[in-house]
DNA sequence: GAAAGTACATACCAAAAAGTAAGTTAATTA
DNA sequence: TAATTAACTTACTTTTTGGTATGTACTTTC
């Protein structure tokens, strides 16, 4: 409480036990960005996010969706059908954090060539 | 070059050897954005982000900053005095990235409350 | 002449993350 | 009846990350 009066303009997210940093990583998690970024454009099913997210792992794909179900960012829904179907889709909460993260991703798209150019040779 | 056709709206993150999604990385990295954050205020010292960003130890932070200054995100400014005085601040490019994750983290500020009810109890 | 102050670098070790490969389930198909 | 398929799970190993603690440099202050 105290720590927060002194730096309202900092935010929340610099102090270790405010939740929202924990919220924060989850969302900036390496594999959590490309699953936001996937499920921006609608429903996948598993082995379609696992194909479209190049170099992830059933591991950590399961992993990762499993996570964002549980902060509740993503939906699951299963179909009771052998071989098993499940599809995952943002939720409300979901994509409107996507929707921030892509406008990164898009920034750094668009600016690629410049962000490559300022970029300092590893001497 | 083949895979960008046939998934030109996914765009090129989702690609493992397009060099975006490393940089992508490096601005999501756990420490990357609470630096990028804190930088968003003004110039800072070294052990005033070591301060600000509660938890980061110094072998971490510098890591760190040097990622970002190498990335050309960050502007390193050593003055020439006993005891040492060194400055950080974001470039062009490091405000515009840190610009959009604020967005993200004041979005996760706000929905706190909101995201904090929908997450699932862990049974 | 010893201590303090700042921004690190480095070495060592513990912990966490992640890769790999194999196993599971259960109905459908050959 | 053996194989196939999708979505995982699990066990095991390797890699990466991160913490701690100490060292360094060089002036000014006590």
């Amino acid at each position: 409480m105290s720590s927060y009066e002194t730096s309202k303009l900092l935010g929340q997210v610099l102090s270790t036990d405010c939740p929202s940093r924990e919220i924060l990583e989850h969302l900036t998690n390496k594999w959590s960005v490309l699953v936001l970024r996937c499920l921006s454009d609608g429903v996948h099913r598993f082995s379609e996010l696992k194909q479209r997210i190049e170099g992830v792992s059933e591991k950590m794909l399961a992993q990762t969706l499993k996570m964002l179900e549980k902060d509740g960012f993503i939906l699951r829904t299963v179909y009771p059908v052998v071989p098993p179907k499940v599809e995952y889709q943002l939720t409300i909460l979901g994509s409107q954090a996507a929707e921030k993260m892509n406008y990164l991703i898009q920034w750094i798209e668009r600016s690629l060539p410049e962000i490559l150019d300022n970029k300092k040779t590893g001497s």
